[in-house]
DNA sequence: GAAGTTATTGTACATCTGTTCAATAAAAAT
DNA sequence: ATTTTTATTGAACAGATGTACAATAACTTC
């Protein structure tokens, strides 16, 4: 690979890093960000469309990252009956190890690309290992399952996030296993 | 209130209306419907920051119509042991009728401002009707099981956006009900 | 190592952004 | 109806955006 187009990818990554500690990812212009990186303005649109190019990058780098902890079992008393076993508390510690990262994922102001990406990494890790075993459900209705199971575990990480990432991974991993066995309790009390 | 205000905030909403049928919302400058509207850019910035001022004002009236028709019972067998009742249609309905709406909030140029507002708007609707009788549960325990609920048919309403919204609002109900059961008959299988 | 290829640079341009300010027009208050 | 208050306007500003192009530098190929 071309080395000057490396050293354009990392200076700008870099660059944005050090911007990131001092304001928010939508001040961040394009001017500001190639002035820091000593890269043509004009260079920077040759890579990138915008300020958020940059960041994309960076996350694709963090979701690597996810899916790699994720490839490593975590436990071995794989509950595979239920579709949110404790196997989820990986992503829990995923994203306390990039709170930082993830704090703007989930912020107002940043584009829905991102949650996108990330549901799509989560809802892989669903269908790759829980819900093979289903039956009598169309490919169809296979993809919602994923998507609302996946993106059932998404709420919690927004919940989190609203409360600031104030509660341990695990109490999480808890929370979702109390949720699971809670339709089993409210249905007996028919 | 003052008639000058109301004409600007009307005027500026019908010309984002209009550019909307022409282009993507991210693509719609603020010097562009101050044309359109026939408002001096001046008077723009004191009232919204930017394009997506104009566009939130909208998603609240959107939004608005949608807790409205959330107070109507939509149907007699309430069916208060699910979580996810057959009531959920009613978002979907919702959802439909706003099709061209619900496209930009979730598409992944579109900030996660108005994903977040809708969230809650359906998490109000679980926290007000169906997580009442649930007992054993902390208060923050209960935050995180209706961020859970509500997003699992989010993440339904997303997989609808990405198949291009074909299905019918009655077959993603239908699913939910059976997504529900499904969790009995897994675990009778132990 | 020379020749060919490709990335980067500097400059320039039209347009957009966000803000300021005095002038003016429209609404509200008396 | 006159005064007071407030919204809108137009002009101007420094800076940012996105694109284009020729010149130059760095890398690849042979």
């Amino acid at each position: 690979m071309d080395l000057r187009v490396k050293k354009t990818h990392d200076s700008l990554q870099r660059a944005l890093l050090i911007l990131l500690n001092q304001k928010s990812l939508e001040n961040i212009t394009v001017a500001e960000i190639c002035r820091i990186a000593e890269i043509n303005r004009g260079t920077f649109y040759l890579h990138y469309k915008n300020v958020h190019g940059v960041f994309e990058r960076y996350f694709n780098d963090i979701v690597k990252d996810l899916k790699f902890s994720y490839d490593f079992p975590y436990d071995v008393t794989k509950d595979n009956l239920s579709m949110l076993t404790p196997e989820m508390i990986q992503i829990f510690h995923h994203v306390k190890k990039h709170e930082a990262f993830y704090r703007i994922v989930f912020d107002e102001k940043t584009p829905m690309l991102y949650y996108h990406k990330l549901l799509e990494t989560v809802r892989s890790f669903i269908l790759e290992s829980h819900l093979e075993e289903i039956e009598h459900i169309s490919d169809q209705q296979l993809e919602y399952l994923a998507s609302y199971t996946a993106n059932s575990i998404m709420g919690i990480l927004i919940q989190w996030h609203k409360e600031d990432y104030v509660l341990a991974p695990e109490t999480l991993n808890k929370y979702i296993y109390e949720f699971y066995r809670l339709n089993e309790t409210l249905k007996k009390n028919i």
